[in-house]
DNA sequence: ATCAATCAAGAAAACATGTACGAAGCCGGC
DNA sequence: GCCGGCTTCGTACATGTTTTCTTGATTGAT
């Protein structure tokens, strides 16, 4: 009899006829090989105290040795919890959203959850496809970076009932929760730095208008300014996007002013490297003859020539807290959460003192 | 009677009760809703031309309105397919990773599929993790680049019952589906370049010991110069780690010795960044003194100074093919996948003829 | 020896969806 | 008027878990 039942149950869990020939084993197949019911299996699985030791010892041997993985698209849909979050960025080809994707990853793997990543490549309309999708995934929490439809996501909140918190947002700051960095700070203390140096004349390649931080960065490099009594020539700030492509053509428009700045100060690290080509292929050096600053700190600007002076921004530890606050937003907790994070002014080689004074 | 009836409805789909006061809509909400039985609904969101046109419609316009979206578990419980799939890397920090994970995800986001992302660290324990974590959410295939436990897969593969696809396998090509680029072609190629430059005695920083492609490009440069009689010296390579810090402390190796390469073949991008800042930190020039060549042409390669010549993979392009592959095997295609991709020699300015020839 | 109490495990329901099957209703043909 | 077929929809079941409720068995106390 016994024979018998191991040998049911053992062509039940690996059935080789023809009719279902691959299948992941079930809870059910691992209960018949034990000869329990599948309950008793869930439990033993979830060192459960219901189930006797000795038995629970059994089924976790049975099920280690069938290759058993429980179905957490089962489990979801009983516990109303995926253990999965949805991340959107705009692009991961930009390093500073790789480094808080991996801040957040980590946090999300110790904590036993997974994280869908997708990328919206700045089209508002596949964002909200992107969403749409996660929605019917049933992710516990969306995290967004660098959005610039931070309103599509008010109404989307209700309807989702999940929470989201946003990375260095670009809409004008009507959503809850985001964690962001001080841009006006960040960039004042950059500005204030060349001033130190003697600079005068100093430039802004900024990103596409219209985004919130372009808007902040550029906001701080006028403070400083300002705070010296240093006029503000509009000719001397100049849009570029973001990368090295445009930032190239930018500042190729800078130096073709009849007085071309002495110093600049850039969106990001992406725009600085940019900014530092065409200066070289108009014949002048930095920083002799022209200081150059970015945003962020990427992992290359210490090794660009001249290593890059810079803002340092902590985009790993910014994606630690964005994960952070998510789970405690997760596990209800509902107070508002506003993080702002500072930034820290990293001198490199790129800059130095102004030529004459 | 009509309006009791859309009352019940109403308050069933939106219950404003404190029974249950937070939940997605169902299937059966927008059932009650639209006055029909659930698969009616479920067969009018996909079209089914089972269904009278003019209800579909109306139970379309009803469930937009009620913000309703199919819950995919639910749906991945009884189609048993997730329209998900898993990519694991070793790092995100990494450019190239970044530009592969992009070619995926628009590949899978056209096909309505969503990637989860999850980096291993390099680190086989942690590796084992997500892919066991990856088994449980029931993801339709696995996508892993540069994966140094290549065998471990075996194992999983037959055990989860799911297709696995390798980009760059760091194991010696044991692994079935695999999408690789011609390495030992490419650093040939690069080796190549050199010696038509004049140069002699040529360096080669490699990655760590062991790894798959590390021992390809190594072969490849010792190709090149067999091929035209200049004997291997093995003092001339050297070890990184694929990052530039590591790679960095190896050039300082190179330089120190009685006769220094007067150009190197760099394991890649990031290498060569490491490598031309000890270059310029011991006070010579690229590649005035000495010639640097990468791999992979990452984006800041353009952007160097000077400019890097390197072999480009096309990342994008590997990712795009990768998961092409992926799907040709869930739909299954049982055929073996073994793609080697070309590698493009790309010269810019850090190479030159070397100095007294 | 009987009863309450504790422990272990099973039965059943619930989660939200897809699908096979069958049953109405309606039409045309005989 | 009855039958067969088509259209349209509902009923019933399946998917793999967790959880609540219940039951059976054992123990200890009186």
């Amino acid at each position: 009899m016994v024979d018998k039942d191991t040998g049911k149950a053992a062509e039940a869990a690996r059935p080789d006829g023809a009719k279902r020939v691959l299948r992941q084993p079930s809870i059910k197949d691992i209960a018949r090989l034990a000869h329990v019911s599948h309950p008793t299996v869930s439990r033993a699985l979830q060192n459960s105290p219901l189930v006797n030791p000795r038995t629970a010892e059994n089924i976790r041997r049975i099920a280690d040795q069938a290759g058993y993985h429980a179905s957490a698209v089962a489990r979801g849909l009983v516990t109303r919890r995926s253990r999965t979050i949805g991340l959107v960025v705009t692009t991961v080809a930009d390093p500073f959203t790789s480094e808080v994707f991996s801040g957040i990853e980590q946090e999300a793997h110790d904590r036993g959850y997974c994280v869908f990543l997708s990328e919206s490549n700045a089209d508002p309309e596949r964002e909200r496809q992107v969403v749409r999708t996660f929605a019917e995934r049933r992710v516990d929490g969306i995290i967004v970076t660098s959005s610039r439809v931070g309103a599509l996501y008010l109404p989307l909140l209700s309807e989702m009932m999940v929470p989201i918190v946003l990375v260095n947002d670009q809409h004008p700051g009507a959503f809850v929760h985001s964690v962001m960095i001080r841009n006006l700070e960040g960039s004042r203390a950059a500005a204030s730095h060349l001033i130190e140096l003697g600079h005068r004349r100093i430039g802004f390649i900024g990103d596409q208008i219209g985004y919130q931080s372009d808007a902040e960065r550029c906001a701080g490099y006028r403070e400083a300014l300002e705070a010296v009594g240093i006029p503000f020539i509009p000719e001397l700030v100049v849009q570029g996007d973001g990368k090295p492509e445009a930032a190239m053509r930018a500042m190729d428009q800078l130096l073709a002013l009849a007085h071309p700045p002495t110093a600049v100060c850039c969106y990001n690290d992406m725009t600085a490297l940019g900014a530092m080509r065409s200066i070289r292929l108009h014949g002048r050096r930095v920083p002799e003859d022209i200081s150059v600053v970015g945003f962020d700190d990427l992992f290359f600007a210490s090794y660009t020539q001249p290593p890059l002076t810079t803002v340092r921004q902590p985009m790993r530890r910014m994606g630690q807290m964005a994960m952070e606050s998510l789970f405690n937003l997760m596990s209800g907790d509902a107070s508002e959460i506003r993080i702002k994070v500072e930034a820290e002014l990293i001198v490199r080689e790129s800059t130095a003192r102004v030529k004459r004074g």
